[in-house]
DNA sequence: TCGCAAATCGGCCAAATCGTTCATTCTGGA
DNA sequence: TCCAGAATGAACGATTTGGCCGATTTGCGA
């Protein structure tokens, strides 16, 4: 997260949330905003606990300005549909631009306004590389730009990982990534992403992984849950012979999750795999499923 | 070894600790912070005085990026770290092992230690990936820890970046990457840091970029030094060749610097360039050297 | 080794904040 | 409708904080 985390005074926090200095302090004092305090005792409140009080009590900065922060309400989902698509291009061109704080402002900024880490990071990024991809392709864009714009994207998505809450041991194992001969590593980092948020503890293996290793990393980690991320494939016969052996080793128990642009309608016939996800968002609700039976099923075991 | 311990004045300490440099001293004064003094009388603050205050206080540094700190709380300051050897060992096994918080700590009682982040990155981070690489060409690992383990340096590398200080936008600027062919993302990013820690306003354009590419970015951004980490090679000749168009273009005015294992004693020769770096030590000393020349010229134009 | 710019010293003061108390307003139930 | 309990907002002296100042020290380059 940020390096720089600013502080705020009662009276600050009272004047932007439009309440009186006492409630503040009150609210301080009762554990309501997570507080910190100065040698000399004087109460002071981090951003990250700010933020953390407005989303357990629903409540909104009225007057964001005295904090010097952006004024979120207007960037609420519901409120501004049409501008979607503006956030988007802001997002691509400072992507492509290599200016790596305003894509990682336009981010938080999002995430703040009510999505979840996973729906920001897949909306914008996705379709930031997309739409790079497609001006690369055009001549428009330097082949610099979208790697620049790669390794800037791939550690927003770290830097997201690194503020979910702390997994739990207990959860249930996911482990997957991309095949060997694709090179792409954000979208397997998103989906890891993704999966940790709805509480699995998934690890991504990484881009450019032969199946044959993906076979052994199954037997080192015992997983509840297998995926794929399939961007580019080079060789489709020899792509779709070594998927099938593998989900074939994996056996019933244990689900295969595919998806990944490269995997049209040619090719997904021919593939043996549990499930296929257009989307991380349907990702995200097949693995709550997924694990919501496996509590049931050790449950009743 | 990194024998004497780092030490704060007042300012850092206020800065780190987000309040004023006046409260640090009265902070000092009253002995709630571990002060001892210089000759002349101005308080410096060890830092084994840091961590017994933050301890003491039950307070975190909100940012620590000013005084070369990782972003993490000291409180788990658990002071074994054994000889060189041992850690990197220990380092090691755990980055194979993909247990990214042991790695991460490892790192950071490092630097806690006294090391600078560029040093202690450099050190356990290039030692345990090519000892990965020997084991896995030995069929002792298997290639997704190889990935994985890449991955994982890779993030640890960019939590250490985003703890570092804000950039000076004054700073001069210096690019550079790994060539088309080179799949290694580490060396460059590694570089980059370094560089960013000496403050160059440095940027990584990542892994696998065509030296043409570099051309037009060299164009795009102006900058004062430009950096080539060279990991793989697919066609020497070609390579030769390339690099040193792109030397000639670059002109007298900016310096070429190349580094990397791939530039063993028969390609080096045949290669135009500034200087040639065995380590990121080697570079940030020619760094920090080149930077104060470019203050100097700036200052008697 | 010397000189100079930047950093730090100690002290001072205005402004902010502390904890507390009290009057006022809001809320839900008899 | 009335009342008791809870939350809010305002006010108080005591303490802390943050910025300012001229004098001194430090660190770096010539």
């Amino acid at each position: 997260m940020a390096s720089s985390q600013p502080q705020y005074s009662p009276k600050q926090l009272a004047e932007a949330l439009c309440v009186s200095e006492s409630s503040v302090k009150r609210w301080c004092d009762r554990g309501a905003v997570p507080t910190i305090r100065t040698l000399g005792g004087h109460r002071r409140v981090t951003l990250d606990g700010l933020h953390q009080f407005l989303k357990q009590t629903g409540r909104e900065l009225s007057n964001p300005g005295v904090l010097g922060l952006p004024n979120l309400s207007l960037l609420s989902r519901r409120h501004v549909p049409g501008s979607d698509d503006s956030v988007h291009s802001a997002f691509r061109e400072a992507l492509a631009l290599g200016m790596e704080a305003t894509c990682r402002r336009i981010l938080q900024e999002r995430i703040t306004s009510g999505w979840s880490a996973t729906e920001a990071a897949e909306k914008l990024i996705t379709d930031a590389m997309c739409g790079i991809g497609d001006a690369w392709t055009c001549d428009q864009l330097d082949i610099y730009q979208e790697r620049r714009g790669c390794d800037i994207a791939l550690r927003l998505v770290n830097e997201l990982r690194a503020s979910l809450p702390p997994i739990d041991p207990g959860a249930p194992v996911a482990i997957g990534g991309a095949p060997a001969g694709d090179p792409y590593q954000l979208p397997t980092a998103l989906v890891e992403l993704a999966l940790r948020q709805v509480g699995w503890q998934a690890m991504s293996l990484g881009n450019n992984v032969p199946l044959e290793s993906f076979q052994q990393a199954t037997h080192d980690c015992d997983p509840q849950l297998v995926w794929l991320s399939v961007s580019s494939i080079s060789d489709p016969i020899v792509f779709v012979a070594q998927v099938n052996e593998f989900a074939e080793r994996l056996g019933e128990n244990v689900p295969l999750l595919v998806g990944g642009r490269a995997l049209d309608d040619t090719i997904r016939p021919q593939l043996r795999y549990t499930a296929h996800c257009d989307s991380v968002k349907h990702l995200i609700d097949l693995a709550a499923l997924m694990k919501s039976k496996l509590k049931r099923d050790i449950a009743t075991s």
